[in-house]
DNA sequence: TTGACATATTCCTATATAGGAATATTTTTA
DNA sequence: TAAAAATATTCCTATATAGGAATATGTCAA
């Protein structure tokens, strides 16, 4: 079996890095493809491949006004994303906890 | 070119949903291999091979004890991914409050 | 040393890209 | 109606899986 496919889920959409680079800029306020294609420096049929697949999961919307189409943010599709990781925020800060108090009986060792 | 790999970051490695499964069991706490395995009710080649994976970019780490190896998450890794959804948290919260509003709207309508 | 236990690796294959190039589609304007 | 502008789609290809099957490696116990 080959991997998942990219419009699984958000978990595989958000992987590709381009796609998290268009997903920041359209987080600012909407912006029409070729908007976007001047931000990132990329191909337009590149941006076009992107969006299509941040749609297929839900990440972003689209309307089209005039010639153009204006695509933004679906902010509520990346919350399943934050949830998830937030499983694991007890875990790190107790380890930055334990980093810290290593860090402070090495800074002042017993005298 | 084809997808990044699933090594290229933590990103690419938690798209996999066995894996994040396998993360989630190990939140909790270290667990050798075959425990993961009789926990997913996985092979135990496919549990290696994830977890060769995880500990690829970071997410785990090993240790072995005897015959048995231990796995446990490095949740530190995760964090990258909890910071870039926090980029997008006041907009689904804002859209939240739209949507709240909107239902009292329609659950007072005027007189 | 041999066997059992625990885990890792290799080989194989169907599948899904991501980017580049070329082209199609849709809408507006002259 | 034709040309231009904006965007989407198709075709092509190298590449990286994920799982299944088989096997290799490492460690302990008798």
């Amino acid at each position: 079996m080959a991997r998942a496919a990219t419009t699984s889920d958000a978990f595989n959409a958000v992987a590709e890095p381009r796609r998290r680079d268009i997903l920041n800029y359209l987080a600012m306020q909407e912006r029409s493809v070729s908007e976007i294609v001047d931000a990132m420096e990329m191909e337009q049929p590149s941006v076009s491949k992107h969006l299509k697949v941040l749609k297929g999961v839900g990440l972003v919307e689209v309307r089209r006004e005039g010639r153009q189409m204006l695509y933004k943010v679906n902010a509520m599709a990346i919350r399943p994303l934050h949830e998830w990781t937030s499983r694991f925020e007890r875990l790190w800060k107790h380890q930055l906890l334990r980093i810290k108090e290593r860090a402070e009986a090495s800074d002042a060792p017993k005298q």
